[in-house]
DNA sequence: GCCAACGTTGGC
DNA sequence: GCCAACGTTGGC
Protein backbone atom coordinates (compact mmCIF):
# COMPACT_ATOMS: atom_id res chain seq x y z
CA UNK A 1 0.00 0.00 0.00
CA UNK A 2 1.75 3.08 -1.25
CA UNK A 3 1.70 6.16 0.95
CA UNK A 4 0.33 9.48 -0.10
CA UNK A 5 2.16 12.77 -0.54
CA UNK A 6 1.35 16.18 0.86
CA UNK A 7 2.50 19.75 1.04
CA UNK A 8 2.17 21.58 4.35
CA UNK A 9 2.71 25.30 4.75
CA UNK A 10 4.27 27.04 7.68
CA UNK A 11 5.49 30.55 8.23
CA UNK A 12 9.16 30.21 9.11
CA UNK A 13 8.87 33.08 11.58
CA UNK A 14 6.31 31.01 13.46
CA UNK A 15 7.59 27.47 12.92
CA UNK A 16 10.34 26.65 10.44
CA UNK A 17 11.75 23.41 9.10
CA UNK A 18 14.75 23.95 11.36
CA UNK A 19 12.38 24.30 14.29
CA UNK A 20 10.95 20.91 13.35
CA UNK A 21 14.39 19.38 13.11
CA UNK A 22 15.37 20.83 16.48
CA UNK A 23 12.19 19.70 18.23
CA UNK A 24 12.29 16.83 20.72
CA UNK A 25 12.32 13.63 18.66
CA UNK A 26 12.43 15.90 15.59
CA UNK A 27 8.64 16.04 15.58
CA UNK A 28 5.67 18.18 16.45
CA UNK A 29 1.90 18.15 16.43
CA UNK A 30 0.45 20.19 13.61
CA UNK A 31 -2.04 22.20 15.60
CA UNK A 32 -4.00 25.26 14.54
CA UNK A 33 -5.43 24.14 11.20
CA UNK A 34 -8.87 25.80 11.04
CA UNK A 35 -9.90 25.15 7.48
CA UNK A 36 -12.34 22.37 6.70
CA UNK A 37 -10.69 21.11 3.54
CA UNK A 38 -7.30 20.99 5.22
CA UNK A 39 -8.85 19.28 8.23
CA UNK A 40 -10.54 16.69 6.07
CA UNK A 41 -7.29 15.83 4.33
CA UNK A 42 -5.59 15.30 7.67
CA UNK A 43 -8.48 13.49 9.31
CA UNK A 44 -9.62 11.33 6.43
CA UNK A 45 -6.67 10.72 4.16
CA UNK A 46 -3.36 11.14 5.94
CA UNK A 47 -1.71 7.97 7.10
CA UNK A 48 1.34 7.33 9.18
CA UNK A 49 4.33 7.18 6.86
CA UNK A 50 2.97 9.60 4.26
CA UNK A 51 5.62 12.05 3.07
CA UNK A 52 5.34 15.82 3.27
CA UNK A 53 6.89 18.68 1.36
CA UNK A 54 7.53 21.23 4.10
CA UNK A 55 6.79 24.65 2.62
CA UNK A 56 7.74 28.08 3.95
CA UNK A 57 5.09 30.71 3.24
CA UNK A 58 4.80 34.42 3.84
CA UNK A 59 8.54 34.94 3.83
CA UNK A 60 11.33 36.33 1.69
CA UNK A 61 11.65 33.28 -0.56
CA UNK A 62 8.58 31.08 -0.33
CA UNK A 63 9.17 27.46 -1.29
CA UNK A 64 9.75 23.87 -0.25
CA UNK A 65 12.60 23.59 2.24
CA UNK A 66 12.58 19.98 3.41
CA UNK A 67 10.89 16.62 3.68
CA UNK A 68 8.85 15.49 6.67
CA UNK A 69 6.87 12.38 7.47
CA UNK A 70 3.40 11.96 8.93
CA UNK A 71 4.01 10.12 12.20
CA UNK A 72 0.47 9.64 13.57
CA UNK A 73 -3.06 9.31 12.34
CA UNK A 74 -5.25 12.34 12.95
CA UNK A 75 -6.51 13.03 16.45
CA UNK A 76 -8.45 15.94 18.00
CA UNK A 77 -6.63 19.26 18.20
CA UNK A 78 -6.81 20.06 21.89
CA UNK A 79 -5.91 23.72 21.33
CA UNK A 80 -9.42 24.12 19.88
CA UNK A 81 -11.05 23.91 23.33
CA UNK A 82 -8.31 25.75 25.20
CA UNK A 83 -9.77 29.19 25.83
CA UNK A 84 -6.27 30.61 26.28
CA UNK A 85 -5.10 29.41 22.88
CA UNK A 86 -5.17 31.64 19.87
CA UNK A 87 -6.66 28.66 18.05
CA UNK A 88 -9.60 28.46 20.49
CA UNK A 89 -12.95 27.60 18.89
CA UNK A 90 -15.88 27.61 21.34
CA UNK A 91 -17.78 25.20 19.11
CA UNK A 92 -15.17 22.49 19.57
CA UNK A 93 -15.21 20.36 22.73
CA UNK A 94 -13.41 17.22 23.92
CA UNK A 95 -16.69 15.32 23.49
CA UNK A 96 -17.34 16.72 20.04
CA UNK A 97 -14.05 17.88 18.54
CA UNK A 98 -14.31 19.96 15.42
CA UNK A 99 -10.62 20.22 14.55
CA UNK A 100 -7.97 17.58 14.10
CA UNK A 101 -4.23 17.37 13.70
CA UNK A 102 -1.49 14.90 12.94
CA UNK A 103 2.07 14.67 14.15
CA UNK A 104 4.85 15.17 11.65
CA UNK A 105 8.53 14.33 11.99
CA UNK A 106 11.65 15.57 10.27
CA UNK A 107 12.61 13.15 7.53
CA UNK A 108 15.23 14.58 5.21
CA UNK A 109 17.04 17.82 4.44
CA UNK A 110 17.17 19.08 0.90
CA UNK A 111 20.47 20.20 -0.56
CA UNK A 112 18.78 23.48 -1.35
CA UNK A 113 15.31 25.04 -1.10
CA UNK A 114 13.03 24.79 -4.12
CA UNK A 115 11.43 28.19 -4.47
CA UNK A 116 7.85 28.78 -5.49
CA UNK A 117 9.14 30.75 -8.44
CA UNK A 118 11.23 27.81 -9.62
CA UNK A 119 8.27 25.45 -9.26
CA UNK A 120 6.16 27.86 -11.32
CA UNK A 121 8.84 27.82 -14.00
CA UNK A 122 8.93 24.02 -14.14
CA UNK A 123 6.47 22.73 -16.76
CA UNK A 124 6.08 19.31 -15.11
CA UNK A 125 4.76 21.03 -11.99
CA UNK A 126 2.23 23.18 -13.81
CA UNK A 127 -0.75 21.42 -12.20
CA UNK A 128 0.58 21.43 -8.64
CA UNK A 129 -1.91 23.14 -6.34
CA UNK A 130 0.71 25.34 -4.72
CA UNK A 131 1.60 27.05 -7.99
CA UNK A 132 -2.04 27.90 -8.76
CA UNK A 133 -3.06 31.50 -8.41
CA UNK A 134 -4.81 32.30 -5.16
CA UNK A 135 -4.23 28.85 -3.70
CA UNK A 136 -4.20 29.32 0.08
CA UNK A 137 -4.87 25.83 1.38
CA UNK A 138 -2.33 25.07 4.09
CA UNK A 139 -2.50 21.29 3.69
CA UNK A 140 -2.53 20.09 0.10
CA UNK A 141 -2.35 16.71 -1.59
CA UNK A 142 0.61 16.26 -3.95
CA UNK A 143 0.95 13.62 -6.64
CA UNK A 144 3.79 11.12 -6.45
CA UNK A 145 5.25 12.52 -9.66
CA UNK A 146 5.22 16.08 -8.37
CA UNK A 147 6.62 15.05 -5.02
CA UNK A 148 9.51 13.21 -6.59
CA UNK A 149 10.22 16.01 -9.04
CA UNK A 150 10.40 18.63 -6.30
CA UNK A 151 12.56 16.36 -4.15
CA UNK A 152 14.89 15.74 -7.06
CA UNK A 153 15.18 19.46 -7.73
CA UNK A 154 16.03 20.04 -4.08
CA UNK A 155 18.69 17.35 -4.18
CA UNK A 156 20.49 18.78 -7.22
CA UNK A 157 22.30 22.02 -6.70
C1' DG B 1 2.76 47.44 3.27
C1' DC B 2 -0.42 46.47 -0.48
C1' DC B 3 -3.99 44.03 -2.20
C1' DA B 4 -6.19 40.03 -4.75
C1' DA B 5 -8.21 35.86 -3.78
C1' DC B 6 -10.44 33.11 -0.57
C1' DG B 7 -13.24 31.42 3.34
C1' DT B 8 -16.52 32.48 6.88
C1' DT B 9 -20.22 34.94 9.08
C1' DG B 10 -24.61 36.67 9.64
C1' DG B 11 -28.67 39.49 8.18
C1' DC B 12 -32.49 38.88 5.57
C1' DG C 1 -30.20 29.90 0.70
C1' DC C 2 -28.30 34.20 -1.00
C1' DC C 3 -24.84 37.38 -0.80
C1' DA C 4 -22.51 41.51 1.21
C1' DA C 5 -19.27 42.41 4.60
C1' DC C 6 -15.49 41.10 6.93
C1' DG C 7 -11.19 38.68 8.22
C1' DT C 8 -7.22 36.01 6.64
C1' DT C 9 -3.68 34.29 3.60
C1' DG C 10 0.31 34.92 1.31
C1' DG C 11 2.78 36.53 -2.94
C1' DC C 12 4.89 40.48 -4.34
Amino acid sequence: MAGKYWLMKSEPGVFSFDDLKNSPNKGTHWDGVRNYRARNFMRDEMKKGDLVLFYHSNCEVPGVVGIAEVSTEAYPDHTSWDSKSKYFDPKSTPDNPRWFMVDITWKEDLQRPVSLQEMKETPVLRDMLVVQRGQRLSVQPVSKEHFEKVRKMGMNR
